[in-house]
DNA sequence: GGGATAACATACCGACCAGTTGGTATTTAT
DNA sequence: ATAAATACCAACTGGTCGGTATGTTATCCC
């Protein structure tokens, strides 16, 4: 039970962590100052080193409130109550492919952006970056070892690695996309690797063991 | 025939932008001072503003400069001897596995980097780097077309995306080596890439009109 | 060789930014 | 009811950064 003021706490930490994904998506890190952050939270600038010693910590917690943001968003999607495993990957790249849309701030990933400045100058954003991407990973892998199992238990390449590689398309595709200012590049992106997923679940493939 | 000054100009101006390709990818865009390029190429701060008005149309010739610079190394790898344009795809995208080696700065692409960070704060900068990386695709396009003409002339995909997903898949290798601080990650990525080429030129596949 | 110009160098400035200080209002515990 | 603690606020600070103003030196052209 939480009381009235852990829930405005709770609130206004929200708000905060709400304001900076939006703001490093759009500026990058670097570029987003504390004071872009109070202003479209909403709150001063006392209020968020209230809630976070320094920047860069609150960078940490951004990193981890995104990946539950995140692991919320599929978990829930309608693509999970598909009954067989296979159905349920294709169903969460086309899910994934499908939200593709509006600016590229709305579709982008915090994490992707951020880690990409940061991994040699804040070890510990770094860390946070690579702990809520690997958190999303374990959680779509065990659908990819189960279609594996069904579908083509010999082939050579492992359910992770292939976890792995579909978040490396997509961060590669939001690069794309906001190099071309166009969400279609990415989308196109995303074609071929459901293709290539296709191919690697079929049965006529030939990397087998 | 360039005189004594044009040449030592030029050479004041590559020290720079090679610097400053150093320090971008190591920290980013908005987190390099102008005064930690001048410290890395050994210029002080009065050259850095001879040459470029700004740090800002710095970065959009660093982006023509590293692209230059890519075409000048892929355009002289050994794979470009290679008759058959299949094969010479192909050593390409294996000659791209085998540079991710060393340390993150060093195989990482500056294009992708910078693009992340200013597509919407600095859209010239965000057009330097559109061009370079496009600029890098149309090289390798006619490649692909001419491989695709050759093996796999009724498939559905266009020799131009699929140059696109190419490249789309080493940027999101790259972020994902930055994450995880292991080039392993990247080159796992690159061996499904290749996995999917092989595919596309296969007899088997059944992606045909 | 000498005047013009391009290629640097140094010292400085105003704006900005992460973080602090010292306080007030609201909630909680007794 | 009241004291303690928590949540929040506004003004300020020390340092940094992009850019400039003002030299100084090397090269070029005649």
């Amino acid at each position: 039970m939480l009381s009235q003021q852990e829930a405005r706490k709770e609130e206004t930490r929200t708000k905060i962590l709400g304001a900076a994904m939006w703001a490093i998506r759009t500026k990058g890190f670097a570029a987003t100052t504390v004071d872009d952050i109070c202003r479209h939270a909403g709150v001063t600038k006392g209020a968020f080193f209230h809630h976070f010693p320094s920047k860069d910590s609150m960078a940490e917690a951004a990193a981890e409130f995104f990946g539950d943001f995140a692991n919320k968003l599929f978990g829930s999607a309608p693509f999970q109550s598909e009954q067989d495993p296979f159905d349920r990957f294709m169903g969460y790249l086309e899910f994934r492919r499908e939200i593709l849309q509006g600016t590229t701030a709305e579709f982008t990933c915090l994490l992707g952006t951020m880690v990409q400045e940061v991994h040699l100058s804040h070890p510990d954003i770094r860390e946070a970056c690579q702990q809520s991407i690997w958190g999303h990973v374990e959680t779509i892998t065990p659908m990819v070892a189960e279609a594996k199992a069904k579908y083509a238990p010999t082939a050579v390449w492992t359910p992770e690695s292939l976890a792995l590689h579909v978040q490396a398309v997509l961060q590669g595709a939001f690069i794309m996309a906001k190099a071309s200012q166009k969400p279609e590049t990415a989308i196109e992106s995303m074609d071929h690797l459901i293709r290539y997923v296709e191919f690697l679940f079929s049965e006529n493939q030939e990397n087998r063991s």
